[in-house]
DNA sequence: TATGTATATATGTCTATACATATTGAAATA
DNA sequence: TATTTCAATATGTATAGACATATATACATA
C-alpha cells in the first residue's frame, strides 16, 4: 500500500491518508481479502503517530469501507452497502430520537410454518413452526407501519411474552440473547389489499418498505423483520457531509 | 451536565461517557442550543484524558446528535434525522461502489421557472428561469432512474457545460463552487404516466424516491435533486452494529 | 489425533501534552 | 458610532507512549 504524505498540503495528515486508503482498498488485491498493514508497523512507515493514522482508520470503518478485528488486523469490506453505522435503534428508540409520539393498535402473536427465505436465514426446516409478531403502529390520529416479525426459533421465545414491553429487553432479560448487528434494506413497494386496510391507504398508494436482518454478537441471526410505512406518514432522512 | 464513571464496568470509559451525553442532551436546557461543557473542563472534571473525552463525542457528533464547532463549543443537533454520515457520494460514485454498471440514456438541460418551493430553497423570486437537468439512467439492460436537478442561479451555470463530466467536478473546477453537506430524504412514491414511461415499467408501480438537497461549506444551497428508483431495481442498504 | 498452554501479533483503551486555528467578545482607535 | 485590533475561549491536529486484550499460531502433552 503506497501512501504519500504532502506536509505542505492544507489537508490534515488523517485526511490524506484516509483518501488515499479508500483508493487503495478499491484494487482487486484489497476487494480479494488482503489485509491493510497493520498499524504500527504503517505509523513506523509513514513517520508518524500512531493516533493519527487511526484518525483516518476510524472514519473508514465508521463508513463500512473497513472492517477491524482485534488481534486480527483490518481488511476492506466485501459486502458494499449503501453505508453502514455504528449504531442503530429500535422502532420505539427512532421515533423518541425523531420526536413521533407512538401509539400501538394491533398486536398478533402467532406460529407459523416458515417460507424458504425465512428457513435459509435461520438455518431451519420448514417443519416447525416459528414464532411470528404482528404489530400495527403509529400516530394517535392514524396507525402508519404495520411490521412483522419472526424470531429463530434458537431463542426460546415461547409467544406467552410481555409484548408491551420492549423487545429486546426481553430477549436480553429473559433469553439472554443480545442484538448486535442490523442489515437493513429499504425499498418501495405498493399497498395491497391487506396492508392498505391495515394502515388505512388505499390499494395501490405507496409504501416505504424496511427489511431487517438482525443478528447476535456471534452473527446468529434473531430476527428477520419488515416494516411497510405509509409514504405519506414517514420519511427517512439522511444528512452527510464531505 | 451529571455524568458518572464506573470503573469497575466492562464498559469503556468513552462509552459510559458517550451514552450519558446522549441522555443528557434530550433533556430541554440542551435540546434549547445550551453548550454542553468545553472538553478541557469536562475530561479535567471527570479526571480522564481529553482524548478519551474527544473519542465519546467523535462518536455522538458521527451520529449526528452533536454538532462541534471550533472556537464556539459543542451544542445538541436540533435536527433529528434517521442517521448522519460522514460522507456521501455523487450517483455515479455510489453505483461504482455497489458495482452497478450505469449507462446513460437521456440528458434533458433546460431553464425553468422556479415553485414556490424551489424559490425558498434558492432564495429566489419566481422571476428568472433557473437551469433545470433531468437525468434518465440506468443498467445496460434499462433504465432504473430518473433525475431532475435544479441549480442555484448564484453558481453562474450557463446550461453549455459539457454533462458528460462528473457534475461537481464542473461545479468546483469551472465555477468555484465546493459541495459539502447533503440532507437526503428517501420516501416512496407510485409511477404516474410519465414515470412510468421513462423508467419503462407501468403506472402505479412502486418507485423509490430520494430527494436531496446539496450545500456549499458556507451552507448555501448548490443543488436540489430528486432521485425516482425503480423499486425493482434498485435497493438501500444498510448495515449497523450496536 | 485432540487438547491445553505459551507466545506472537494486532487492535483497543487510555494517558499526557503541545501547538494550531476558528470564533467571539472586549477594548482601542478613527 | 463604526471599524479594527487584540485577547480569551474552545475545538482541531498531532505527538509519544503505556498497557489491555482478542485472535491466531506454534508447541507440548495426553
Amino acid at each position: 500500500m503506497k501512501i504519500i504524505l504532502d506536509y505542505n498540503s492544507p489537508l490534515p495528515l488523517y485526511a490524506q491518508i484516509e483518501e488515499q486508503i479508500r483508493q487503495a482498498i478499491q484494487t482487486p488485491e484489497y476487494k480479494n481479502g488482503k489485509k491493510i498493514p497493520n498499524e504500527v508497523s504503517l505509523s513506523k512507515q509513514l513517520g508518524i503517530s500512531r493516533s493519527t493514522l487511526r484518525q483516518a482508520i476510524n472514519k473508514l470503518v465508521f463508513e463500512g469501507l473497513l472492517i477491524r478485528k482485534k488481534g486480527v488486523g483490518t481488511v476492506a469490506a466485501n459486502k458494499a452497502v449503501n453505508f453502514k453505522l455504528n449504531n442503530w435503534l429500535s422502532f420505539t428508540q427512532e421515533m423518541k430520537m425523531l420526536g413521533i409520539e407512538v401509539k400501538n393498535y394491533e398486536l398478533h402473536v402467532q406460529w407459523e410454518k416458515p417460507n424458504e427465505e425465512l428457513c435459509q436465514f435461520f438455518n431451519t426446516t420448514s417443519g416447525a413452526r416459528i414464532l411470528k409478531l404482528e404489530r400495527l403502529r403509529g400516530k394517535p390520529e392514524h396507525p402508519f407501519v404495520f411490521f412483522i416479525s419472526y424470531f429463530n426459533p434458537r431463542i426460546g421465545l415461547t409467544g406467552n411474552e410481555d409484548y408491551s414491553r420492549p423487545l429486546y429487553d426481553i430477549l436480553e432479560k429473559d433469553f439472554n440473547t443480545i442484538v448486535k448487528l442490523s442489515k437493513e434494506e429499504i425499498t418501495a413497494v405498493i399497498a395491497d389489499e391487506f396492508l392498505a386496510d391495515k394502515l388505512q391507504i388505499k390499494i395501490g398508494d405507496p409504501i416505504l418498505k424496511r427489511k431487517r436482518f438482525v443478528f447476535d454478537p456471534g452473527s446468529r441471526p434473531v430476527e428477520w423483520n419488515i416494516g411497510y410505512y405509509r409514504a405519506d406518514s414517514f420519511v427517512y432522512t439522511i444528512e452527510a457531509e464531505r
